[in-house]
RNA sequence: GCCCGGAUGGUGGAAUGGUAGACACGCAAGACUUAAAAUCUUGUGGCCAUUAUGGCUGUGCGGGUUCAAGUCCCGCUCCGGGUACCA
């Protein structure tokens, strides 16, 4: 009987929708488990057959884990809130929520003729009152709270209001935007206006002036992560550094947290290590510089500076401070005050782009000296945009010897270098390494770097010059985005200050708007909304931005419709954390930081009980497209087959990969696709057009991309699913080629044709051979392996192997194939139902139990030994598996083919690795 | 520049330090067929030998450790990813 997969998967599809058959309840009584796939943002062009990948993945793993006896809670929902839908929107006029619906259905519409176990009734959508009810939440309680790194952990305002009354800031370690010191009785002394403002400086959701990554062709400021060299990572737009006044979540107070989490979760060393780059934590001391004028310590100037290098600080011979800093205008000397102004406004505007580009060497003496705290010696104090100001006081030591931009600075400015390290030649290059032996270092002399650095950290402390630091790379998150299709802030403003609306009038929702761009004014698109306000007061007019809706998510699958909470006490302590979660590496420094921060700021206040959210993390590999050439003589309408093209000129041309079939062009379909190829001529090799190809990007432009619904309906669901797991390891990047897919789909057809006897249905109750349970015993010992290890593809080879072995022992046992279509129903899980009911079982197949295998099948009574000579195999023999290492030494001396690779030499040693292996040393 | 990965047949890829190339694609030959498709069988890293048994060589390059290296160590080359005036 023929394999009809396209009848089966449509009717067991809508069997599993009507029967709410993956629906999932809390259960005391099984384990839980939590497999995640990143949800999606729904784009306009649909799924391609990459995008499912990983969603395949988590899909076995899920199936895999709730056959093993797991209460396994596998949601799926969109996040729908972003950018293309509204440039839609200002293009079309048509509203973003309209576009998103449509896209949503869409992408449903495919994901579900793949077969996923998703339980739908937890359905989640960023853009839905009803969730961001809770996005906006969160936000509120960010805002009433700040950061005590004492205690390592966010804490209520009221109790940091209290603080101040009662001691103002001494002793207080809190995480702030700018220093602030001040006494209890300065703090009371405050009117309530001014008590605001002060405490905005710690709230751990702030408004403040920031130097921001604004793009104007989105007219939105953007995150770190969401610019990469200059530009906007969507869309490529130029990006430059602005100050603004802008919402931030105070991300960096977590910066050691997240550091010191990551060594408690399992994910990928790399995706660890992209974490750690990006946090940038750096250990050094802080150093403060005095100030000399005509030669005499001028005692209350001063500034302090960062370095990582404090061994190195008697060959500092300048001092840089950034343009952008205070400390630059402070410092200038009057003499210098014009030369130094020029040089403010000239980095002015020169944007973070131009920076990049062209790193030619600029700055400014600002005509002040500050005396170095060793040794005493004077040093000029210049100004330069290679010193940044957002980062450690925007103020260096400048060690030209050790340091490759100081040398550069050094160089053109013709400043003196005092060499540091026994040996190291500074005539070309700075000796940036941290080894070596220190000299011209006074008490540092003779010491190693290492030693030298730890010796001066002793110094600073001991002499009160400053103080052993840590800085973080990590910056706060700008929060506030100029546009229509986000999160509205439940923020409204009273007397110029932002106030949080009242938690019971949550969700406050996105207005309408008549045009989805900025106002005449140039204030962001809510400024268009008619009466928005919040108790007659003006609402804030930005949107929160993508991160926000996906930083919490995976909490609201655990109780999708709770009205009263984000998740109950209940869900949250019986769902936890997500065990698993499957989705791309681009994600590392953007959404897997912010989610990470946002569940710590929960767990702070005890609302969710994890601290991390993500338990194991596997990035699954790009697909890329595998594009088709063909090859145009130059000048002409005539096309070369690719084994043929070398005889002329040929121009190389992408062609539609739908009208080529295992590289063959369908010359017909190419003719049609486009009217300038309607008369074309080929020129054949074996009466073939054979096409060229490459590995690509999988985009529109290229010709490339594959449907996953195409695949479906000509090879069926199960097919594509096997085949995307065979392709290759999980989370290698790897072209997708449909002309390798008919191997999975025979291998389908053989697997259902081990259930029939001449069209009928037919299993036999006669139980199994020795050879079939070998076979299939194997297999269940693998397939528990390889899916416990995510080696999807050789689980997929060892299915084949399998239903080879059975096919040739011509095995229709019930008792062997019923193990075989469970084992096999994670991967293929449509013909794996259909036969399950065929066989009689009144359940669905994801309530059967995996089986165990079982050793004493696997045993084997003999076992081949390799026999090899000084390393290199010649022949092997058989032993019984139970042949003691002496019994098998002994054998192989004496027997004859070993006594002739010998030639008569005794041998020097025998190698006996148990069941492998025999070496004879001569 | 720095930090991670990776490099194995014509192709995608297998190999707890123990017979490299599982499994699949492709290709070749054969069976079935009037024919083709589909299906099945056999072969398939390279070189040599072929009457069979066979021999040599081979995992980017150069060294090393080991009885034994695709795998471990050292030094390169190339490719992919992350990140960058971060002091």
């Amino acid at each position: 009987m023929d394999y009809n997969f396209n009848e089966i998967e449509k009717r067991w599809q809508t069997y599993w929708k009507i029967n709410n058959t993956y629906k999932v309840e809390r259960d005391k009584n099984k384990p839980k488990y939590y497999v995640l796939d990143m949800f999606p943002y729904p784009s306009g062009a649909g799924l391609h057959v990459g995008h499912p990948l990983g969603y395949i993945a988590s899909d076995i793993y899920a199936r895999y884990k709730r056959l093993k006896g797991f209460n396994v809670l596998h949601p799926m929902g969109y996040d729908a809130y972003g950018l293309p839908a509204e440039q839609y929107a200002i293009q079309t006029g048509q509203h973003p929520a309209i576009t998103t619906e449509n896209n949503i259905q869409r992408y449903r519409e495919q994901l579900d003729k793949m077969g996923f176990c998703y339980d739908w009734n937890r359905e989640v959508r960023t853009c839905d009152p009803k969730y961001y009810k809770w996005t906006q939440w969160a936000f509120i309680k960010m805002f009433h709270s700040y950061y005590c790194y004492d205690a390592q952990q966010a804490r209520p305002m009221e109790k940091l209001a209290h603080a101040f009354a009662k001691q103002g800031t001494k002793d207080l370690n809190i995480a702030c935007t700018e220093t602030l010191e001040f006494t209890a009785d300065e703090w009371n002394a405050q009117t309530e206006n001014e008590k605001q403002k002060i405490l905005m400086n710690y709230r751990i959701a702030y408004l403040a002036e920031a130097m921001v990554n604004w793009c104007p062709a989105l007219g939105t400021v953007l995150a770190n992560d969401e610019v990469s060299e200059g530009f906007s990572v969507r869309g490529g737009h130029p990006v430059e550094q602005r100050k603004m006044l802008q919402w931030s979540l105070r991300v960096s107070a977590y910066a050691q947290r997240l550091l010191d989490g990551l060594d408690k979760i399992d994910w990928t060393d790399s995706l660890k290590e992209t974490q750690r780059n990006w946090i940038g934590r750096s250990e050094g001391a802080e150093i403060r510089f005095h100030m000399v004028s005509r030669g005499e310590k001028s005692g209350n100037r001063s500034f302090v500076v960062f370095t990582t290098r404090p061994d190195t600080i008697f060959g500092v011979t300048f001092m840089v401070l950034a343009p952008e800093s205070e400390l630059a205008e402070q410092l200038t000397t009057p003499d210098q005050e014009a030369a130094v102004q020029e040089y403010i406004q000239l980095t002015k505007k020169r944007t973070e782009r131009e920076r990049i580009a062209d790193r030619k060497v600029t700055g400014v003496f600002s005509g002040s000296y500050a005396v170095n705290p060793f040794n005493n010696e004077i040093i000029p104090v210049w100004i330069s945009d290679y010193v940044l100001a957002g980062y450690g006081t925007g103020a260096i030591m400048a060690v030209p010897a050790h340091d490759s931009r100081d040398y550069a600075f050094a160089k053109h400015f013709d400043l003196p270098l005092i060499p540091l390290i026994e040996g190291a030649d500074i005539s070309n290059e700075s000796f940036d390494a941290k080894e070596g032996i220190l000299m011209n270092s006074g008490f540092l002399d003779g010491l190693t770097v290492k030693e030298a650095i730890q010796k001066a950290k002793e110094y600073i402390a001991e002499h009160h010059l400053g103080q052993v630091k840590v800085n973080y790379r990590l910056r706060d998150a700008i929060f506030g985005r100029q546009r229509y299709w986000g999160e509205p802030f439940p923020v409204y403003y009273k007397e110029g200050l932002p106030y949080t609306v009242d938690i019971k009038d949550l969700p406050i929702e996105l207005p309408e708007v008549d045009k989805f761009l900025p106002t005449e004014t140039g204030e962001p698109p809510l400024g268009r909304a008619k009466d928005w306000t919040y108790k007659g007061y003006p609402m804030e007019l930005s949107t929160m931005p993508g991160f926000a809706g996906s930083s919490a998510y995976y909490l609201r699958y655990e109780d999708p419709h709770n009205d009263e909470q984000l998740v109950s006490k209940e869900a949250n302590e019986y769902w936890r954390n997500v065990d698993l979660y499957i989705g791309g590496t681009e994600h590392a420094t953007g959404h897997l930081i912010y989610s990470r921060f946002w569940n710590k700021f929960l767990f702070d206040f005890g609302w969710v009980v994890e601290d991390e959210p993500f338990k194991k993390l596997i990035n699954q590999g790009m697909i890329q497209g595998r594009s088709n050439l063909v090859y145009r003589i130059k000048n002409s309408n005539t096309f070369v087959s690719a084994g043929l093209k070398e005889q002329y000129d040929v121009i190389p041309i992408h062609v539609d990969v739908n009208k080529v079939s295992n590289d063959t062009l369908d010359v017909e379909a190419f003719k049609k696709w486009n009217p300038e190829y309607a008369d074309a001529e080929f020129i054949l090799e074996n009466g073939k057009y054979i096409c060229g190809w490459g590995i690509e990007k999988m985009s529109k432009s290229m010709f490339n991309v594959v449907n996953p619904d195409d695949i479906v309906e000509k090879y069926g669901a199960d097919t594509l699913r096997l085949y995307e797991m065979f392709l290759g390891p999980l989370e290698q990047s790897k072209p997708w080629d449909t002309n390798g897919i008919d191997g999975v789909s025979r291998f389908l057809r053989r697997f259902w044709n081990l259930f029939f006897k001449e069209d009928q249905f037919f299993v036999s109750d006669v139980s199994a051979t020795i050879a079939e349970l070998k076979s299939i015993h194997k297999l269940i010992k693998k397939t528990a392996q390889d899916i416990e290890n995510f080696s999807f593809n050789t689980t997929v080879a060892a299915f084949m192997i399998c239903v080879n072995e059975l096919t040739a022992l011509k095995c229709n046992k019930r008792s062997v194939l019923s193990d075989l279509v469970v084992v096999i129903a994670p991967f293929a899980p449509h013909i794996a139902e259909e036969l399950w009911s065929r066989l009689g079982n009144q359940t669905t197949i994801c309530d059967a139990v995996f089986p165990d295998y079982n050793e004493e099948y696997l045993k084997e009574s003999f076992v081949k030994y390799t026999v090899s000579f000084n390393g290199k195999a010649r022949f092997s023999l058989d032993f019984p598996s139970d042949a003691s290492r002496e019994t098998v030494e002994e054998t192989v001396l004496t027997h004859e083919t070993a006594r002739k690779w010998m030639e008569g030499k005794t041998p020097q040693k025998v190698i006996v690795v148990p069941n492998k292996i025999i070496n004879i040393v001569i």
